[in-house]
DNA sequence: TGAAGTGCTCCCCTCTTGA
DNA sequence: TCAAGAGGGGAGCACTTCA
């Protein structure tokens, strides 16, 4: 077995392999392993495209034990599902988790507007469905796979998927990308302006990291 | 041992398990595995929230035998560089690629607007510098390294990364992202145009995949 | 010095499982 | 039915290696 054993995230969450009854019992709640893989993932160098929300990331992981919202039904009946599971098995078993109806009705409305989620949107997704990002992470796979299967099905084109999915995607953000002389014409975003004092004056590029500037033709 | 061993991205690149005597002499040249890993990624359902340029992935893998570009010293040196490690070892020894000067100046360029690649941009970048997507890869992921321990020595400043790596980008972007009820508050980038025919005027949502409406207070 | 190697984590995808 | 497990791939990071 090579790989990586399916990353399970967190110390608590989806440790199929060493969990104890301990694990079952106690830290199964959504409420115990909130807190971050690694809290402060990357977040200085590691930019995966996104760059959207302020570090939330990390968003007080161990006190919310206290959620007195409104449908506190609905967490009943979750708990419940894994009770039940607990009850009959205590090992191995996989607890199907059942989602209350708020949180599918949220899930699906933020799918509704996005496919993917940045992780700090998902962390904030997760707090605020009171869930943990991997189970958020999880259902955003599901729910994309069940999307692909629906529209494979449906429409029999082998080109509704394309159609579908992400259309809207470059036709909103294409304005904003711009042809660039640098890197053999390929789309790249629209330059930074702090970096760049002199480009639209003279043939110079500064590098801001090393203080160097370059001539843009034969200059050094 | 775990792990997956880098990754080497290609049938001939970087595989430093099962390399031989032809591998070294005849696929080391840069020009052998620019094919892509999968060619076509997963560019269907698969956006890590770039969705950059359209699929320009895949742009002829092997068809680049004849670069007559104006800089074929470079090329030279760099091909000598190789052709000296293969002389001397053949075996093991990692050959130390020597990038002409021609590509070290559009990376660096390319650097210092992104920090990041997607990838249909890396192609593109290999592509123009006669590089694999590896190479360029690691060498932005090296340039970034960098440029992290430069700013970690220069100025001692715990602060310095975050400040100086990514601060324009939130900057740029944050106009496009709104503070939207769903998902508790967190931040979301503008609504596609086209999933939400009556948003705008109804507390109703369109669930555009299955057909269904959805009013946002108690109703189902 | 810097391209590449190694090891680890994360996310995504596909397929499968079982409550 | 669907959350989650398992396996495999890509990419990033830190650290190291060695022409």
């Amino acid at each position: 077995m090579p790989g990586n054993m399916s990353k399970e995230d967190g110390p608590g969450r989806s440790a199929s392999l060493t969990f104890t009854i301990d694990n079952i019992l106690n830290l199964k709640q959504r409420d115990g392993p909130r807190a971050q893989p690694d809290s402060g993932w990357k977040n200085e160098f590691q930019h995966r495209g996104e760059s959207a929300a302020p570090p939330t990331t990390g968003s007080s992981p161990g006190t919310h034990g206290a959620h007195g919202t409104e449908d506190e039904k609905d967490d009943k009946r979750q708990k419940h599902a894994q009770t039940h599971a607990e009850t009959k098995a205590l090992v191995k078993k996989k607890t199907r988790t059942i989602f209350s109806k708020r949180q599918i009705f949220q899930l699906e409305a933020t799918f509704d507007m996005k496919r993917y989620l940045s992780s700090s949107e998902r962390a904030c997704l997760a707090s605020s469905l009171q869930l943990t990002e991997t189970q958020v992470k999880i259902w955003f796979q599901n729910r994309r796979n069940k999307l692909k299967r629906q529209l494979s099905t449906d429409m029999e084109g082998p080109l509704a998927n394309e159609h579908f999915t992400d259309a809207g995607k470059n036709v909103q953000f294409q304005t904003f990308y711009k042809d660039s002389s640098l890197m053999g014409g390929c789309l790249l975003p629209m330059p930074f302006p702090v970096l760049y004092p002199t480009a639209n004056a003279a043939p110079y590029i500064y590098f801001s990291n090393t203080g160097k500037y370059l001539g843009l033709f034969d200059t050094d």
